[in-house]
DNA sequence: GAGATATATTGAAATATTTCGATGTGTCTA
DNA sequence: TAGACACATCGAAATATTTCAATATATCTC
């Protein structure tokens, strides 16, 4: 499965934010998994704010949810990181 | 020299743009080096347009601009391109 | 130097994104 | 089942981006 043109751009839109960036790290550096409240703590936004990072996040497929409870935990998806930047460092798609 | 979250920031959001991203893939596709009126001719995009998307990637660096006669030249920044996506790959920048 | 050509800049309108308070929804605990 | 908790959604304001017509600048040709 590779990516086409609009599934880079908002791959590369979703990543072009410097606090989605922090959110990413954060899930990466929790061995690719990581907990809404979490992230909330480490941030310096509102708690709509991150919610509406996560959501962009996961339309653009890095991450993926899951309902634990009424907690909400987040995967990094690795995959779509690695075809990501593979089709981004040949300009290879359509 | 390695990329710091805010270059990551920049990069993104230049490829965030389908226009932009056929205009890296065309300069790519020319070996890597193509000139303003081929990128022009194949948008639909007005001059000015064009024009505009050519400043957000060269200030992101992902192109270099050079003067030939009247014509500009714009070359493919490899060697950011390569760091920008190992960069996102690890989530590794500060 | 005058006119043509290639590209950049300016300024303004249209559109998209970011942010947050208020509020809604689902789940847990007592 | 009532209240607390975690998170999502809505709606609106602030900000950023995209687009183009008009115009400026630099270079070439005659």
């Amino acid at each position: 499965m590779s990516l086409n043109t609009k599934q880079i751009e908002k791959i590369s839109k979703a990543l072009g934010d410097a606090n989605r960036l922090r959110i990413l790290q954060h899930i990466a550096k929790k061995g690719g998994c990581g907990f809404c409240s979490e992230i909330q703590e480490e941030s310096t936004l509102a708690q709509p704010s991150v919610s509406h990072h996560l959501k962009v996040l996961i339309e653009a497929g890095l991450i993926d949810a899951e309902k634990e409870g009424r907690n909400q935990k987040y995967t990094l998806n690795d995959a779509v990181l690695k075809e990501y930047t593979s089709a981004v460092t040949l300009l290879k798609f359509v």
